[in-house]
DNA sequence: CATGAATGAGGCTTCATTCAT
DNA sequence: CATGAATGAAGCCTCATTCAT
């Protein structure tokens, strides 16, 4: 990371990336907040584009850090879903800013945007091949893996975004059973559906 | 819409805010896609936020023309669902743009933001109110409704965006019984599973 | 030229450039000499390159109509050599501004310099067919008609440069003689040299 | 010259100025030429400006000692006037890009500018003495002294830059007999033109 | 002597918006 | 209704210079 200053600027920008989305922040608000001269930020990075993959780059580390490292590796494939959907919950959570920049800026056609996709799509991966194993050892059922991680990664995103942005915050121990309700067990009755851990809302 | 004017500078205005994002499309693209000279855009509308949010207001009425008008009102909750899931794929392959701008410009503080999320929290507990009906019918498990909701249009979101830019299409008949697998079955081995109907991806 | 107004902003341009050269010329200096706000110096040109670029266009038809396009076709290269010195020799005088900017840059190797120096060349190639056409008649000595109009070329440019610097100005109709005294007849005496026409300085 | 950093400092920036003229040369890239950090080269040198000062003066030096010093001053004017051509024509060879911010820089009011015109002068001065000289002894035909000292310096410089920039390089074996041709002995025909050196270049 | 991080003034350019025709 | 020339605020970035180590 370099520098405590560099640290300053690179929190800075975290912060104004969130808040205003790529286009509408500016470097004099990012110096500002960092508490340095404007040149001081093109010192440390070459340009806002440059400074912003640099945070695609540090997110996708924090990602596999605070979400994929801590995938139980031998375990039946439900339990290493739950915790995708629980570690993903909490990454949201104590990084917000982050999460709003990756879901606002991940669509385009510009390169930080495909860097972002890059980034999404490799993390998904990891979701796939966790589906794969699953139904490798016949633990889940058949399905076509990239769509169903696709889900676990998009209903779990949604879901957090929506809180962070209606309730700035939202209660993991009460969300996260929620979601592998959801999208592990499904949502229509079936045999053993009486099984399901009883679900915090209520009609 | 007014008159046909109007009507060729709105579609411009997808076009170019799908294209380049909100920030970084210009009035003059937009005049210059209309074939309409750069006064006459705001002779139509008085700002460039008054463009996007009246094609926010748009969007809503779309997707309630193409999606939630569409859903039986008379049926089982898990066909209610499967609809919602096939109808909203058909709505993100056919408004590719429209789409795009929505997942990207709904977060965030500015007043057409939030007008973009008013919105997709209003077509959302459309979905949840399905869920709620659903269970008090007995056809779905219990659990949380919004969360459910969120879970279906994240999960379908995503899967849609993620192949709207990496094929710039899919196929709508194997996505949507995917999708439905994923999200309304569940992802793991239940007693009725071998039910399922054979998924369209296999290991 | 268009407009009134991009003539105005043409013209100042030339002013600024030539005082500062191009570098150091500002958009701002140049707006604000031709009395328009800055944005509309971008609306009549797209960038401070292109203004120069034209700039140089609209110099290289100048030199054709005020130098090349008075040099008679029928006569002899004496005297057309002589006509090409004095043309030369008031077009400096009547564009002070645009000729200070053609020597100054026309030596780099970026787009506006290499523009610069083909205008040159073609420039110096007229001459040097007139050279050329001397030697067929038997009018000049034989000698490389390329060097000897970048002669005919540098030794106008750079006495009337330094005059326009040391004076300001300089009196046409005793340097023009000089000037073909040492072009044409050469420094050296020869057999015939008591023909040449008296000096104007003297020691 | 100082120590031998001050030196690399001093050759570095020669360099720099000659390929991106004054304006766009970078104290950074002087820096990072000379191999020093940033801060060395100010050590060294007060200012951009002062550098370039410094330059033209080890510049008015260097055409002393490789040019003016080499002109026999017991000969014929004629032979000295070739020993100049023939000696400017070599230093612009052997000093391209001292050269090029010669010719670049000399023209304009900036101290910088008016500094480089002063030894422009000094040198084209020396030559006048020549001319002078000459025309006492009877050597050069009566003439402007001054004046043909310009064309003389103006000729060389003009046909050297231009090489410089076409070709990169030029003989000097065939050019400076080309230029004395076009120079001392003038390019009309006279009586006894017929003994002029045969030119490098025909028709 | 040497370093290189830090500064901030200043330059180029963009673009939403206005308004006279 | 329609036009497009004009505006000027605001953003990104550069770079000569300084200074604490």
């Amino acid at each position: 990371m370099g520098s405590a200053k560099t640290r300053r600027i690179f929190d800075a920008a975290i912060d104004v990336f969130s808040e205003f989305g790529f286009e509408k922040a500016t470097m004099d608000e990012i110096a500002s907040r960092a508490k340095v001269a404007k040149g001081t930020v093109y010192y440390h990075f070459k340009s806002k584009e440059e400074l912003f993959v640099f945070l695609v780059h540090e997110g996708t580390d924090l990602l596999h850090e605070q979400v994929l490292s801590r995938i139980p590796v031998e375990a039946p494939a439900a339990d290493r879903l739950a915790a995708v959907i629980r570690e993903q919950l909490r990454f949201f959570r104590e990084n917000r800013d982050f999460c709003i920049i990756l879901l606002r800026e991940a669509w385009g056609e510009d390169l930080r945007q495909r860097e972002f996709r890059r980034m999404l799509v490799h993390y998904v991966h990891a979701i796939r091949d966790i589906v794969i194993a699953g139904m490798e050892r016949g633990e889940l059922v058949p399905c076509d893996p990239e769509t169903a991680a696709w889900c676990v990664f998009g209903g779990v995103s949604n879901t957090a975004l929506h809180h962070l942005f209606a309730d700035r915050d939202f209660p993991l121990d009460t969300l996260a059973p929620d979601l592998e309700n959801a999208l592990l067990h499904g949502l229509v009755i079936s045999a053993n559906s009486s099984e399901t851990p009883s679900p915090s809302g209520t009609v």
